[in-house]
DNA sequence: CCTCGATGTTGAAACGTTTTAACGCCTGAG
DNA sequence: CTCAGGCGTTAAAACGTTTCAACATCGAGG
């Protein structure tokens, strides 16, 4: 490997200073036509690859923000940091992901490394809302998809609470009077809190609260979705509910294709709510009713949150989207054609 | 924000010298008990936090490696992502994930930035041939899912001829004598390999050429396979082939629910195989037949490579491994009761 | 001819660590 | 009493940039 040429090389073999290289790459039209092309000449042929570490630490700024995601494997994250991205990019800014697969133990590494690193900013989605404390280093940091309790720190969320109200109305609109909610662990904020909505929906409707059976669940993945119908199918027809509020589109997905394998059919033995509406519960073989959440925006309103973080008059906010009931086949009585 | 605290207001404050502080940090076991103390209690106090630029400066090292991936929306590539991580983690390493999303511009920029930065390694999968002889720089790179063809580096790949003939003898063991498949951009090195390997497959069983057709996408998504389904029911009933194999399963879930919603039947009117075997692949209403790949393996093999790469005596290897034909519901002729 | 401002370039001082060689101190052996 | 060697600590020199004040150079305006 090369002995790593530095801007000195670069500035002897143009015959020019090293404050002069530094200058073509940082601020190209203060210096000269003729010497910008005779240090472009010698950076491209030493091979020069600028040191970040040194750039960074004199100049004190970073260029990169990093977002710590719960759980890379949901597509719902991905959608969340794709608008980060977009957002990011346009201000110049360049992203890493971290993906702390709801383990605390690594999203605690992540952070602690990431502030070495002095990022420019940090979003985060916490695994719960004690690590949510942790963050507060020096670096701004952004809640995602979580409220933040104290004025603190600026967060990006959606109302949890009308989206499950949004679903469950839904349901009981379409006649269902029996009403599971699958879902879980309930140390998950969002679990709480579209459960509340789910009971809210019952008691705008007047029904009781046992109307709903809830159903916990490990975690919020597609095996577990598959494991929760095993159960639903295994209570008595008389006591089985009609309908399914699933806490996010992969339990949807796991219990879509249990009810499948016994038989049963969606949405008339079952119908089923998903949430989160992402890509694949459109692409169901039964498509998904599913209660839609901005997931693009969602990122990039964090994205541009934070990075209006060390503005001067800088003010913590909590911004909070409404989500959106999606009506697709799992729900309708009536098949399509 | 805090003036930053830096190593040597620890050392003050803890009445030792910056060389102890840095040694309490950096190998605990040779400072004497009581002082390391004092030091950890000083910089507990302080809030200090370690610069990683100023140390990376200094020691050229940086605890850090990067995954350029593909398309972060594509779960095949988050589990190979996870695969990663945790031979990674076990080497304490930290992953940053950068996604290029198929954009050429985009892959370039994250190289750029990881070279500057100057992560301990780089896997990449890449966006196309030429694109992977850019990143040399003097950063260890390891091609993961893309085979090296020269010898400059490692690569970790899989055999995508061998899958593309698994995938088609199947459907033609089944009876299928008319078969589409569907995939795209040609410039993907992955399409190529899977096509050649469908073709073979028919040699192999003595099938004319034209027994296949090539229904092109524009890329591997979703909304692609949905668009293919069309084109294809749009086809006269006696040309329309019976059994379809998808470049991968993003483009099988659309090309599913796009039967669905025509009215079609899978396998019944059309048996399809997809590649990759996502987790979406198992939990689809009609389970699909898929090729599956060892994609935790993949990125952990990959990330293994990558951290042997700057040992002495390393020699640039190519590890290729086997797919596997996994059937279920998509091209199985009876139906599951 | 002098001054002035504009334009380009530069020398040298940071930035916050790690690292190396040297240092003082102490203990136990000779 | 000396000396070797181990132990814990330290002063100072890097690492490769950015930045700032200062310095040339030059053309124009007085």
């Amino acid at each position: 490997m090369k002995p790593s040429v530095g801007i000195r090389d670069v500035a002897q073999h143009a015959g020019v200073s090293n404050a002069t290289v530094s200058n073509v790459l940082n601020r190209p039209d203060v210096v000269a036509p003729a010497t910008r092309q005779r240090v472009l000449a010698a950076i491209e042929e030493l091979g020069f690859v600028r040191n970040e570490s040194a750039r960074q630490l004199r100049a004190g700024r970073s260029r990169v923000i990093a977002y710590v995601v719960l759980d890379a494997a949901n597509p719902f994250f991905t959608d969340v940091a794709r608008g980060v991205e977009d957002a990011a990019r346009e201000a110049g800014m360049a992203l890493f992901l971290c993906n702390s697969a709801s383990d605390d133990g690594r999203e605690r590494e992540y952070l602690e490394l990431l502030h070495e690193q002095r990022v420019e900013g940090i979003l985060i989605t916490p695994v719960d809302a004690e690590s949510a404390q942790v963050a507060e280093r020096g670096t701004p940091v952004v809640l995602v998809d979580r409220e933040a309790t104290d004025g603190t720190r600026c967060s990006v969320a959606v109302d949890d609470v009308l989206g499950g109200e949004l679903a469950v109305t839904h349901l009981i609109e379409n006649g269902h009077t029996r009403i599971a909610m699958v879902g879980g662990p309930l140390s998950i904020q969002q679990v709480r809190d579209r459960r509340e909505g789910a009971v809210r929906a019952l008691t705008n409707a007047g029904l009781p609260l046992d109307a709903l059976t809830f159903l916990e669940t490990k975690s919020l993945q597609v095996a577990e979705g598959r494991e929760a119908g095993e159960r639903l199918v295994g209570l008595p027809a008389s006591r089985r509910p009609t309908a399914a509020f699933c806490a996010n589109d992969l339990l949807a997905l796991g219990l879509l294709q249990s009810m499948t394998q016994q038989g049963l059919r969606v949405p008339d033995d079952l119908a089923v709510v998903g949430y989160d509406d992402i890509e694949f519960a459109a692409a169901a073989a039964v498509p998904l009713t599913s209660v839609r959440q901005p997931r693009e925006q969602l990122g990039r309103t964090a994205a541009q949150l934070l990075l209006t973080e060390n503005e001067p008059g800088h003010e913590h906010r909590h911004v909070k989207f409404q989500p959106e009931l999606v009506v697709r086949a799992s729900t309708s009585v009536k098949r399509r054609p």
